[in-house]
RNA sequence: CGGGGCGUAGCUCAGCUUGGUAGAGCGCUUGGUUUGGGACCAAGAUGUCGCAGGUUCGAAUCCUGUCGCCCCGACCA
């Protein structure tokens, strides 16, 4: 007993935040890592995280008027090709399908049948999306086309880490067509409320929106949105982006169309995803030193009843006991859902039972013992409070009750991350402090410095180039604003229409 | 692709300098005692010490090669 640590997971996110965030996915099993380099295998708990995710999503998808379809994983080599920007951004990280066949040789299986043009494995699907809108598109009448398609892409990364960036993901991507450049952009700014709306409702995630700059921007697009977040080791990530492509891939795919004039125009185009990653930035915002804290709203399980079983005497009456609070939650509504609830029946000590959920970080675990079951109460514990707070609540209030703290849950955890980034987010006026703020006091192994930074920016890709070269820190949006306000860039002394958002990345 | 490091039980690692037939903790199995905060006792299972070659009576240990992984850098919606 003089051997638990003070916390389940070690080191804590002071000692050692890149360790810690891989003890917390491996501790929750979200996730592992598979055999294969870059590659991960999602585990249930984590698994059932995105479906709740993809639930949501799909629906706010389907509410703004879009349909699912799908696009094949491979994709001609010679589709990359077309548009040029876009095949330098993305050549580099594509893995290569170049034979279709094994054959034995010497006992060893070798690949035979070499491909006439090889296939590409999909990093992105602009192209091939692309190349079928421009059969579908003939008149402005086919207009828009407003599709989504839930699938997996592959971008060979040199340094993977789990669910933030591997070499296979899981993602959605949006891929709409329009007659006109106004509605495209009003298509992107309106995904990209969608992806603010649900992170903030849902992830308790709060972010901020902005467009990318020129050098952060998605190869091939005109505009890139994002939504950006801080997370607790007080570096961005970014958690959505909507990009509007302008004409550029309908010139690429030939996606032409005859106006209502009679003249033929290029359609215009957008795309938005969100990807798995959006996992990593939740263990990453709201976990603790015991493991991960999910928002009620998007938990798989929300209530997990936990059966305290001293002698084997009372094993059935708690057993049972746990049976019927299930059904009586399963009745039971929070934010217009049922609410989600299992019993770990695992036949082991009650306490460990406990500590997986805390670390697996499930909102509310309803722990029932013999002296409960005489009370007709259970022991409440929160995840937002320290794990050996509990609170005795009589079953027969439960259905009031656990709303109520799951309200207060979510709500508890949006405020928190709030504070958090609002805390380390300051307007920095000179290039001196801007420099010390992102310097940190120990170089050969950084603690914990800097935020966001609100500064003034010329608009030059140089000053910002120089920046990053410097401190590794990049422009990660300019943030929506409705009166933007002038002043000086710090960098250059030149005049600055407004505040750009400065921090580093992951 | 450059620089550094590491491959020993399911996991984390010790042993290697000074060669002598394999260890710890955790986990796992079984039995018992426990049980309101990550239990305890006892017994047990698990390794071609990354792979190949060499030196040697004898190699986890020394030498050569090779493969894989990790970290830093470069690169990256």
């Amino acid at each position: 007993m003089s051997k638990t640590p003070l916390n389940a997971i070690s080191p804590t996110r002071q000692e050692d935040f890149p360790e810690w965030y891989q003890q917390v996915v491996r501790a929750s099993e979200m996730a592992e890592n598979s055999e294969v380099r870059g590659c991960m295998v999602i585990k249930p708990w984590g698994y059932g995280l995105w479906e709740r995710m993809q639930s949501v999503l799909d629906q706010m998808f389907k509410a703004t008027g879009h349909r699912n379809a799908y696009f094949p994983l491979f994709i001609p080599l010679s589709h990359l090709q077309k548009e040029a920007e876009h095949v330098e951004g993305f050549a580099k990280e594509c893995a290569v399908v170049t034979h279709h066949r094994l054959e034995m040789q010497d006992g060893k299986l070798v690949p035979a049948g070499e491909l006439q043009e090889p296939l590409i494995v999909r990093p992105t699907s602009e192209t091939i999306i692309g190349s079928h809108y421009a059969k579908w598109v003939k008149s402005y009448r086919d207009l828009p086309i407003l599709l989504n398609q839930w699938a997996n892409v592959v971008r060979w990364e040199l340094r993977p880490r789990l669910f933030l960036r591997t070499a296979e993901f899981l993602w959605q991507e949006g891929h709409t067509a329009h007659e006109t450049e106004e509605q495209a952009v009003e298509e992107t700014e309106k995904m990209l409320r969608v992806y603010e709306t649900f992170a903030h409702d849902y992830l308790a995630l709060p972010v901020i929106c902005g467009e990318k700059t020129a050098s952060e921007r998605f190869p091939g697009a005109v505009r890139t949105y994002c939504i950006e977040a801080m997370v607790q080791d007080r570096k961005a990530i970014q958690a959505g982006t909507s990009h509007f492509l302008g004409q550029n891939f309908a010139k690429a795919s030939h996606i032409e169309f005859q106006t209502r004039q009679g003249t033929l125009e290029y359609a215009w185009t957008t795309s938005w995803g969100v990807s798995t990653r959006l996992i990593g930035t939740l263990l990453m915002v709201h976990g603790d030193d015991d493991g991960a804290i999910l928002p009620p709203r998007i938990a798989a399980s929300q209530v997990v009843i936990i059966p305290f079983i001293p002698k084997e005497e009372f094993r059935s009456s708690i057993l049972k006991k746990a049976e019927e609070i299930a059904s009586l939650l399963q009745a039971t509504h929070y934010a217009g859902e049922p609410i989600r609830v299992e019993i770990d029946t695992r036949d082991i000590n009650g306490s460990t039972k406990s500590w997986d959920w805390i670390k697996r970080g499930i909102p509310l675990r309803l722990e029932i013992g013999p002296r409960d079951l005489e009370a007709g109460c259970v022991a409440l514990g929160r995840r937002d409070h320290p794990p050996k707070e509990k609170e005795l609540v009589a079953i027969d209030r439960l259905p009031v009750r656990l709303p109520e703290i799951l309200i207060e849950i979510q709500q508890n955890l949006l405020n928190r991350a709030k504070e958090f980034s609002l805390s380390h987010t300051y307007m920095i006026e000179s290039k001196e402090e801007f420099y010390a703020f992102f310097t940190p006091n120990n170089s050969t192994k950084p603690e914990i410095h800097g935020g966001f930074a609100l500064t003034h920016w010329n608009g030059s890709p140089e000053v910002e180039a120089k920046i990053k070269e410097d401190l590794k820190v990049t422009i990660r949006c300019i943030p929506f604003e409705d009166n933007p306000r002038p002043g000086i860039c710090p960098f250059t002394g030149e005049s600055s229409p407004q505040r750009v958002l400065f921090g580093k990345a992951y």
